[in-house]
DNA sequence: TTGACATGTGACCAAATGGTCACCTATCTT
DNA sequence: AAGATAGGTGACCATTTGGTCACATGTCAA
């Protein structure tokens, strides 16, 4: 529970950065990258793109894998997902209703 | 559309402090709470109290009204239903596909 | 009208964050 | 073996952030 606690506030962090939301965007078009390649796609040195591809990997937004000397990148979706569930739709969902609703009683008229 | 960009990041960068999500969980449960009820909910002084609240009023997620000396604050979900929309929906989805191709598949044999 | 109450402002401070760089290790290629 | 390539570490710096406080304004109640 404390561990799921500690996870929402490392994922909602994470999220917190244009460049790291930058960088999921560029793993969701095409998963599996290395640093090099990431590197490319970011206005920032290598050594910024590792700072902020931990910070993704410490909330499990992003795992790696290595291959001979290079370090593969893939997105997970799942801690999203997880925020999405427990958090965000709690939000999300009571506008949808109130439309829903609101939708309702202009069909009854 | 601009607008729109510096929006999400607003939204997420209030979002990304467990204090503000607990101003809004005080919300959640109950709205139009005071500067001085919401003071209570949080281990801070007033101040820093308004702080939050002004990054989250700044971010769209709280709109405020004078009642004579107090000032009122409401939860607006809105911002959050955009992030939903246009962003988690999109990492959260392809998960939840995912998910049910696998069930379809297994139904199958 | 005077005192208590609710909120606002600006200065201030410590800590966290975003970014760079010099230098290092590991792996591939020829 | 030697150079080139991919990635890692730790120090360093400027800026932002989270929080407090002294002080000030506006509003209510007796």
């Amino acid at each position: 529970m404390v561990t799921y606690l500690r996870g929402v506030d490392l994922v909602f962090k994470a999220l917190a950065d244009q460049t790291r939301r930058d960088l999921l965007d560029a793993l969701f078009t095409e998963d599996g990258q290395t640093l090099s390649a990431l590197e490319g796609r970011v206005p920032m040195t290598r050594f910024g793109v590792m700072k902020h591809l931990k910070v993704l990997e410490e909330a499990g937004l992003v795992v790696t894998r290595k291959r001979g000397r290079e370090k593969l990148h893939f997105l997970n979706p799942v801690p999203i997902r997880l925020i999405h569930d427990r958090w965000v739709s709690k939000y999300a969902e009571p506008w949808a209703a109130a439309l829903t609703d609101l939708k309702a009683q202009l069909e009854e008229s």
